[in-house]
DNA sequence: TTCAACAGAAACAGATCTGTTTCCTTATGT
DNA sequence: ACATAAGGAAACAGATCTGTTTCTGTTGAA
């Protein structure tokens, strides 16, 4: 049984660099040798490299959600107020230098096959952020939850492209102006 | 002096192929074999497949933006009618077979050096697009038409991507009715 | 008809990519 | 101390990619 260690620490690696150079970009030397790891040991644990795209998708959409949700909460006590922290994240997010837009918004752009695990796991990931909106939502008191988590992540996603593809430095103050406006609107 | 059209019928299939598969995963020979060109044209027309990709996001700007505001142009007559029919355009778009998310998103996607040709293409064409929303946004009477414009473009932007990414039929509709919020925001 | 330019087909060169295998070093546990 | 397993380095195979070149046919104008 290989030690998690190595494993990890290339999926670590692997994210990092999808994330700024994309995944036909990035070959696999390039992240061997960043990681430090030998070929050989890396298929070891992923037989291809179609399977280490999708192990560091599945770890990132853990991770992010994860620092996401706890960064939010750390934001704010009222519902209504971490509603509207989601975009203050995002803007530190977007300060971030090694900020180049979300991973899974670029992973589809690469692979457009309807049924491509690429597409399922990040189809997922959207979906599971949306949940918690969701749950927030609820507990600001809005008419109809889903709704206004349809509203604000469209929003999300409309600033963190704004951010990367206009650098647009605004892009999470104009987005969270309009979730002000879609809050008021759904809990009036 | 090269007669224009195989010029232009490799641009046109170069961005079918872009769109839909991506920029790296799209080899020469995939585009030559598409557009019936041989490979000793191509290279008399462009000089690099990298010199194709700006050809092919230059001439899909202009294409895209024409077309796009044609679209809104017919669809009403009333300045905060075509502010809103930007989205019914955009629900049309979304729902189009062919459809694979925007062509500039995608790119900037694959290409992250600040100063990537790729990336300034894009940044240009969604400033161009912006300056079209900005002079509805003025014929409306905004009282800020250069934030109102903003705001509408963030939301298109995320439309988009949720439309591909979470492959929602709602996204267009979503951000019409905050659109619907904004504009009475801004216009009141 | 003849000549010149054009363009397709295809071979080719050189680089790079994924994935396999071999060899050797270095730990670790008994 | 010794056997065994792990892992790095690197060669290798085969595919694919960009870009060049060569050869051939075809077309259009003088």
């Amino acid at each position: 049984m290989p030690r998690p260690s190595r494993r990890d620490h290339l999926i670590e690696t692997a994210i990092t660099l999808f994330c700024e150079h994309g995944y036909h970009a990035t070959g696999i030397d390039r992240i061997l040798a960043a990681a430090g790891v030998s070929k050989k040991t890396m298929y070891v644990y992923f037989r291809s490299k179609e399977e280490l795209i999708y192990a560091a998708l599945r770890q990132y959409d853990g991770v992010f959600r994860n620092n996401f949700m706890k960064a939010v909460e750390a934001a704010s006590d009222t519902p209504k107020g971490k509603l509207l922290a989601i975009f203050d994240v995002a803007e530190v997010w977007f300060g971030d230098n090694q900020f180049f837009g979300c991973m899974f918004i670029n992973a589809v752009g690469e692979y457009s096959e309807k049924d491509s695990p690429v597409r399922e796991i990040s189809k997922q990931f959207k979906k599971l952020l949306r949940y918690y909106v969701v749950s927030l939502a609820k507990e600001a008191g809005a008419d109809d939850a889903d709704e206004l988590a349809d509203e604000l992540c469209l929003l999300l996603e409309g600033a963190i492209v704004t951010a990367q593809v206009s650098d647009d430095t605004k892009a999470a103050s104009i987005a969270r102006k309009m979730a002000v406006l879609a809050i008021e609107d759904a809990v009036g």
